[in-house]
DNA sequence: AACGCAATGTTATAGTGTTGCTTCACCCTG
DNA sequence: CAGGGTGAAGCAACACTATAACATTGCGTT
């Protein structure tokens, strides 16, 4: 864990929603006053997801930290289209189930995306 | 449905794996002979995607054909690493859960990604 | 000092998707 | 048939996301 990385890190808890790699660009940007280029922010990315530290929703292009890096993350995301946030939960069972149709088609699972789109509690009143 | 969207939705079917918007792009210009533009194909895959003829992979950017258009599609996607391919399925009990947890966050769901990755049966040996 | 290695910097470019506006074809109505 | 409305497609430019290829830095080891 470097400098960079536990910036990045940090940027992400503190942004408190998905957030896009050029977004992350600027910021460390800002923050330590000198341009820092896309590879080395998605090298940093890439290695905090390596570690599972971070997560990256492909429905949005834009990266969470991981809200339990110590486990396995079967974790599943909640997206809301209003406010822009993001829940994450642990469903054990989602894994089981995915796990069991792997299982029939002779498929050997390495990733799993589950993102749910729609609008959270807050925003929908 | 017009020309067009029949000719992508065709394309899509020919081509037996997911395919992004730059390759249909390619694609239709040869066959047809003519320069076509990338929001010509982004609009003609909204189309499709609304009539649930098309599904999005959001994990590779790419397009497929829904192989169970008339119901309502609560499909995931293996995708294979090796060979590209990817095998649609459905599994009514993961919407279930998905419904479930979404309950108890109190969130209104109106999208759902799905999506497995890793190797398929005969690239798995 | 010389080397090896991992991380980061730099520049350029590839890949994916959108905006805004125009043009076309068709259908409807008078 | 003329005029007008509508939805689809054409077109140019641009915005956003990600990677390639290569150079540099810094540090630990011998």
């Amino acid at each position: 864990m470097t400098e960079l990385r536990r910036r990045i890190l940090e940027l992400l808890w503190a942004s408190g929603r998905p957030t896009g790699a050029y977004e992350l660009i600027e910021a460390v940007t800002l923050r330590d006053s000198r341009p820092v280029g896309p590879p080395t922010v998605y090298r940093a990315l890439e290695f905090l997801m390596a570690q599972g530290l971070v997560s990256r929703i492909n429905s949005l292009n834009a990266y969470v930290p991981c809200v339990h890096p110590e486990r396995d993350h079967d974790c599943l995301f909640f997206i809301c289209s209003r406010c822009r946030t993001s829940v994450e939960l642990e469903d054990p069972r989602i894994g089981g189930l995915l796990a069991e149709d792997a299982a029939v088609l002779g498929f050997v699972a390495t990733r799993r995306t589950v993102e749910v789109e729609g609008m959270c509690a807050q925003c929908a009143g």
